[in-house]
DNA sequence: GGAATTTTGTCCACAATGGCACAAAACCAA
DNA sequence: TTGGTTTTGTGCCATTGTGGACAAAATTCC
């Protein structure tokens, strides 16, 4: 069988790394990181808690991995959704599909976004998970400032649109989006929360009155 | 010297229940449920755990004493600000004013929602939590909405203008608003956040084509 | 002044948690 | 087969947290 690289020389890991911190991810998830013991996060990843603490370090390093994984993830996702190729529109609803789907996942309740919901509860207190927080709102309004910036130029929206202020308007809906889901409200009822949003970020120009009407 | 209310019988209180929740409610707001011990909630209060206990209930208890504590005072000044007799642009102009003062405050980092940033978290795992924090967050909307509606009926606004979207437009200015307070934006950005929005939830009917422009 | 009543503060029990030591186990290489 | 190496799993410990018992203290009512 072949190896990717040269196996390793002691007793193979039973566990996946990769596997192992995507199921940690989800119960911080879950619960916050307060309210989430190692004997969980053990449990969840099919671990002892030796093994955890060898693999990841304690519970504030796994915490950074885990919030780090996702934010890699979301933003490779945002990234394909608002590639240059594609429309204006379709890329904007694909972006708030896709958060839709992900705030509402989960087993239980629905459970928002990882790092609005969850990662700025512990940004207060907490400068390293406080400057990835940061960071990734930061990504997330840069990415849509430079997609509108792109859409000017080609005409998908009013010459006089301001990229940065419509970007803040994209960033607002995935932020109440996650709030909204949080608290438990319904798909049907985000979806209007969307609609009134996406009415007013991605007006073409020929219908820029009927933005601030309909 | 003359007493509000017949001096109970026994031994008198050393501390006022109400400044002694007020208190509560900052260490929650600070630290978040389960990283918030009795001993730091009896430090701030001036209490012993005992006396809490006696006074307040169980931790639970006094979480969700202290989350409608804020949902009611927030809802007074909110309520106040949208009051008919002022002019629309100021009435929002000033919600989202006090609003940034609350995100804003806070000894240490900047703190948010207490809602919308920290009731949420907990909103997941207790059905309890959740129903308020989902009635708050529907208390605002409805406030936004009905004020938007008189709006409308006096000309604030275009005729053909949805107060239930525009609505959802402030109420998300407010999640957003909260999820940046607590990850460090200074109030500068926060402010160039509010504009963005501002111009689109209050335009003018007469300035209707340029919201979707400036 | 004395009894009744309520709060206060010290102290305690019990469980859960985070973190780690240490030996057994499972594998590779020689 | 033997030795080296890494993971696993049991078990332990110090700390912290929650919740409460109980006697002393402070006040009103009689």
């Amino acid at each position: 069988m072949a190896q990717n690289q040269q196996m390793p020389r002691g007793r193979p890991r039973q566990y996946d790394p990769d596997v192992a911190l995507a199921r940690a991810m989800e119960v911080f998830w879950d619960r916050g990181y307060a309210a989430t013991s190692l004997d969980d996060l053990g449990e969840a990843m099919g671990m002892n808690r030796p093994s955890v603490y060898a693999a990841f370090g304690d519970k504030h390093e796994l915490f950074v991995k885990a919030l780090n994984l996702y934010r890699e993830t979301g933003h490779d996702k945002l990234r394909r959704a608002l590639a240059p190729e594609r429309p204006l529109l379709e890329s904007v609803r694909d972006v708030f599909s896709m958060l839709l789907s992900t705030y509402l996942s989960g087993a239980g309740a629905q459970r928002g976004c990882f790092v609005f919901a969850l990662a700025t509860s512990e940004a207060v207190r907490d400068p390293a998970i406080r400057a990835l927080v940061a960071d990734a709102i930061g990504a997330f309004d840069a990415a849509f400032e430079a997609r509108f910036k792109l859409a000017r130029k080609r005409g998908e929206i009013a010459p006089s649109a301001d990229p940065a202020a419509l970007a803040r308007l994209a960033s607002g809906l995935a932020h109440t989006l996650s709030v909204r889901a949080r608290s438990g409200e319904k798909r049907r009822a985000l979806r209007k929360v969307t609609d009134a949003f996406l009415a007013v970020i991605c007006a073409p120009p020929a219908e820029a009155l009927k933005v601030a009407r309909k």
